[in-house]
Parts: C-alpha cells; sequence; structure tokens
RNA sequence: GGCGACGUGGCCAAGUGGCAAGGCAAGGCUCUGCAAAAGCCUGAUCACCAGUUCGAAUCUGGUCGUCGCCUCCA
C-alpha cells in the first residue's frame, strides 16, 4: 500500500509520489528566535520529526530544511521581534539569535527530535532574498515604494489557493503607517526600508533595510531544495498570510510549482484556550520536561493525529503518562526476559505472527497520512497479549522474545521516539545501585521465605519512598525506578 | 462579516456507506501473604432535525454549539 499524505494544497489525501523517486524534499518552517520554545513548537516539530523518521524507514532518502527565522518577522507594532528583546534586555539583537537558537535546539534535542539536515538562518541569506526580490521586480508583480518593496497580490491569479481566501473578501487589516505605501491592502512586503533606530540592516538596491517575514522560506528553500520540491510543513496558523504568500513570491520568481504537498500541523491549546504570555499559560518545553519525560510528550502529542488541533491539560499529561507506563512496562519485562531466556528453539507459542499482524497494522496507520493514534493503538493492542504472554507462565523462545523487543525498539522507538533504546547501564554507580537492590531484594526473598512479612513489607515501603518499585512475579521479584 | 476545522461512552481519541479501534478513569473478578504489575468482564447507536440509500457516525441540506485563521504566532 502506497503513503497516502493530505495534501492541504486542493485539501484531499493522495498518493504519495515524490519528484525523484525515492528521494523526499521537505522544508518545515521553523522558529523565531526570540524566546524560549513553547509545547506548541513540540507538537509541530515532533509531528515532522515523526514524519521524517518514517519517511527515511520507508526507505526513502529524505532531505530536510528547517528554518531559522532572526530578523524579519515583526510585532504588529511594526517592531522586529528580536530588536524589541534585544532592546529590552540590552543585549546585541545576534546575542538574542544565538541564545534562543540554542534554548530551541537544547529543547529539540531533549525531545528527542532528531535535528533537519539544513537549519539555515535568514539573516544569514540576505543575498538571495534580494535576488528573488530583484526576479520579482523584473516580472513586474512587485513594485518598489519609498525605498521598500511589496507584492503585487492583484497580479498573481492563484493568490490565495492554499488558504481558499479571495483577496476581495480581505479586510484591510494592514498597519497604518505603510497603508499608504501599497496599492492593495493585501500587499505584503518583500524588503522594507529601515527606520534609523532599526539596526538590524543590509544594503539593498532599494534602501538599507531588512527583508520581509515570508521571503526568508522562499529563497532557502529554492538555495537548498530547488524552485519544486516535495513537502512542506508548519503550522496551521501560519497558512495565512505566511505559507500563502511563499506559494506566490517562488512561484512568480520562478515559474515553477512551488512545494507539491502542504502537511499542516493542528495548533496546540492549554486548557482550551490559546497559549499566550499574558494570559500566563505559556508553557515552555523546559517547564513541561521538568514534569513529564520526553517520551511521555511525545506520545501525547502523537495520540491525535498530525492535523488535528490537541488541547494541553494536567489531566491529559497524566492520562498519557500511565498509558506510557503500561506500554513501556511491557518493553522492560520483555528485555529482561530476554536477557535471561535460553528458550532456543521455535516459535512454541505461535506469537510470531501475533507480532507481525501488530507490524501490519502500524504500518498501514503510518502509510495512511501518518495516523500516529492507531499506529500507537497497535503497540498498545500488541503490548495486552505481550503481557499475557509473559505472565502466562510458559516458557517463551528468545527469538520470540527478540522479535518482540525489535517490535518495540524499531516501531515504538526508531519511528515513534515513544520507546527508549535498550541501554544497558554500565556506569559504575548504576551498577552499583543494582547490587545494592538486589541485595536487598535477597533480604526480602528471604523475610517472605520465613512469613516475617513486617521485615519484607518494611523493606519495599523503603525502598519506595527512595523510589526504587518492586514487583513480586511469578519467576522472582523484579525492580525499577520511578 | 469572510475562510477553515470540529461536535463519537465520565475524559482523550480513531473511524469518509455494511455489525462503533485504542488509551485514561470507574465498578466487578482473577492472580498475589499483602501490595504492585498484569489479564478478564461491564458501558456509547456517534450534537439535533430532515433527506439520499437495501443500508450512514460516515453523503446532502438545515439548526444549535465549540474552536482556529482573517493582525504577530509552530
Amino acid at each position: 500500500m502506497p503513503l497516502r499524505i493530505f495534501n492541504v494544497l486542493g485539501r484531499e489525501k493522495q498518493d504519495f509520489e515524490p519528484l525523484e523517486p525515492g528521494h523526499v524534499t521537505m522544508y518545515v518552517c521553523g522558529p523565531t528566535v526570540y524566546d524560549h520554545p513553547h509545547i506548541g513548537h513540540a507538537k509541530t516539530y515532533v509531528a515532522f520529526d515523526v514524519v521524517t523518521r518514517y519517511l527515511r524507514h520507508s526507505g526513502y532518502n529524505v532531505l530536510y530544511v528547517q528554518n531559522i527565522t532572526d530578523v524579519g518577522h515583526l510585532l504588529d507594532s511594526g517592531e522586529d521581534r528580536v530588536l524589541r528583546k534585544a532592546a529590552q534586555t540590552q543585549s546585541k539583537p545576534m546575542q538574542i539569535v544565538e541564545m534562543y537558537t540554542k534554548s530551541y535546539f537544547d529543547a529539540m534535542d531533549a525531545l528527542g527530535v532528531r535535528r533537519p539536515d539544513i537549519s539555515p538562518r535568514a539573516s544569514g541569506h540576505v543575498p538571495e532574498q534580494i535576488k528573488m526580490i530583484e526576479k520579482l521586480l523584473e516580472k513586474d508583480v512587485a513594485y518598489v515604494a519609498n525605498g521598500s518593496v511589496y507584492f503585487d497580490v492583484s497580479k498573481d491569479p492563484d493568490y490565495g489557493k492554499l488558504s481558499n481566501r479571495r483577496l476581495q473578501e480581505q479586510e484591510a487589516g494592514t498597519r497604518e503607517a505603510v497603508r499608504g505605501e501599497k496599492r492593495n491592502p493585501e500587499d505584503f512586503a518583500l524588503w522594507k526600508k529601515a527606520e534609523p533606530e532599526h539596526i538590524l540592516r543590509w544594503e539593498s538596491p532599494w534602501s538599507e533595510g531588512f527583508p520581509g517575514w515570508h521571503i526568508e522560506c522562499s529563497a532557502m528553500a529554492l538555495k537548498y531544495l530547488g524552485p519544486t520540491f516535495d513537502i512542506h510543513g508548519g503550522g496551521i496558523d501560519n497558512i495565512f498570510p505566511h505559507n500563502e504568500s511563499e506559494i506566490a513570491q517562488s512561484e512568480c520568481a520562478n515559474d515553477a510549482e512551488f512545494a507539491r504537498y502542504w502537511m499542516l500541523v493542528g495548533s496546540l491549546t492549554v486548557d482550551g484556550i490559546k497559549m499566550s504570555k499574558s494570559l500566563g499559560n505559556f508553557i515552555t518545553i523546559a517547564d513541561a520536561l521538568k514534569r513529564y519525560r520526553p517520551e511521555v510528550i511525545r506520545m501525547f502529542m502523537l495520540s491525535v493525529h498530525y492535523s488535528s488541533p490537541v488541547d494541553y491539560s494536567e489531566e491529559a499529561l497524566e492520562a498519557a503518562a500511565k498509558g506510557w507506563e503500561r506500554l513501556y512496562n511491557a518493553v522492560r519485562l520483555t528485555r529482561r526476559a530476554a536477557n535471561d531466556s535460553n528458550e532456543s528453539g521455535a516459535d512454541a507459542n505461535g506469537f510470531l505472527e501475533r507480532v507481525e499482524q501488530a507490524r501490519t497494522a502500524f504500518f498501514s496507520a503510518m502509510d495512511d497520512d501518518f495516523n500516529t493514534p492507531i499506529a500507537i493503538a497497535s503497540l498498545q493492542e500488541l503490548t495486552r497479549d505481550v503481557n499475557s504472554l509473559l505472565n502466562s507462565g510458559t516458557p517463551v523462545s528468545s527469538a520470540v522474545l527478540t522479535a518482540i523487543n525489535d517490535t518495540y525498539s524499531q516501531l515504538g522507538g526508531d519511528i515513534l521516539g515513544i520507546v527508549p533504546a535498550d541501554e544497558i547501564e554500565t556506569g559504575g554507580s548504576a551498577q552499583r545501585e543494582a547490587a545494592l537492590v538486589e541485595l536487598l531484594i535477597r533480604m526480602r526473598a528471604e523475610a517472605r521465605a520465613n512469613k516475617n512479612y513486617a521485615e519484607s513489607d518494611r523493606i519495599r515501603n523503603e525502598l519506595a519512598e527512595a523510589g526504587v518499585i518492586l514487583e513480586d512475579r511469578a519467576d522472582g521479584t523484579v525492580w525499577k525506578t520511578e
């Protein structure tokens, strides 16, 4: 079954056929680095992390570009976001950029989001942007006004095709100061002449100034992926005007189709309302990671289809954590059994077929527009049967245990990033800890054998207070840390 | 006002014509010295109304409600 993707451009699910067989070129709008990344960023970039992981797992050679916006992204007051932060903190704009770029990558690394292949910065690609603006002027779809350059949307009959907006229907929501310069209220800036106090500025044929927000993505996508590429991703909130304008600029400048498949991620709300600083419900990724494991945060975000909105709340995260623990408990039991098992021989339980069934369900879910909720459900159903198998007391061959573990590690780990790698802790302190816990377990076993339950319960309780959980199983006592 | 999404068991959430996945929570049970973990069982006719159809949560029209975007936002 081929991979199918819901293409926002045209609003239909389509078979995915990359331009070049076996290769996928993908561009995702990255963050503007003027503050710490929040859990809304996490939802978008976890989604595309899974997309790239799955594409690669499916055999595609993926080139993934995600920009860093460090210039030109203005507030509605007309101030540059980065410059305002710099002024507030009395630092250089590029200090701000460095600091929050690092914060962004730190957060993504912590969430297990793999780095894009190329992370170009807007400020490092001003010449490319100027060149593209010149092309648009040559083609007469842009015009110069008072040192600034605007895209003339009335020259582009396709303008609105992604977001389904008709120009006549748009209200003029433009800032007063620039309204007079524009031919149409909907025209957007390609280049802005810098006010004297604006210190992020570059020479251009039109004025000393800075590029508009939309042109960076067009210019960098062209530079690294060519005029036409396969997948363009981002958050749904940027569909207009940002994504729409990217299409207009690129297709007019390059005389070629821009992105062939548009994948836009649903927004995240907190307790039912949109996150914002003023409402005090702004949750950074670092905040969330203080409370929940990265795998839990990922599982929470992947338990809803990427295109749907999701609401972040304490209860929802707790529920995700519980669900994740059940899954991971089974993974741990499997790995422990696999390490201990010396059962060779055939698949006496007929379980290999069950594992294969889960894999098939998982892959067909992922092939259907990356349906992670169903993919996760396939792992949870497998988990129920794995638990039954491991608790049944019947011997399980190491071939079966290996197949189960491989499935968890590959589907849950490599693709979804919700199952930690099977790492044997080799650090000295970890080994000492293990030895001490094992000693206490043996002491407790003795007490239990002597029916000294007061003593055995005391050991268990005190270990629990220290964060070590004991569970008695038919074949012995196992332990885990909280 | 325009564009778009959505309304499925207590909560979250899959499901675009043919007996309503999965998770969390709840109750009962099994296993266990107890606990934990785990498993089993119990529960929805899919906002409402009217159509199309042999048959609809799924298609059409309408009503009510929620949300996003239209101005900065992943």
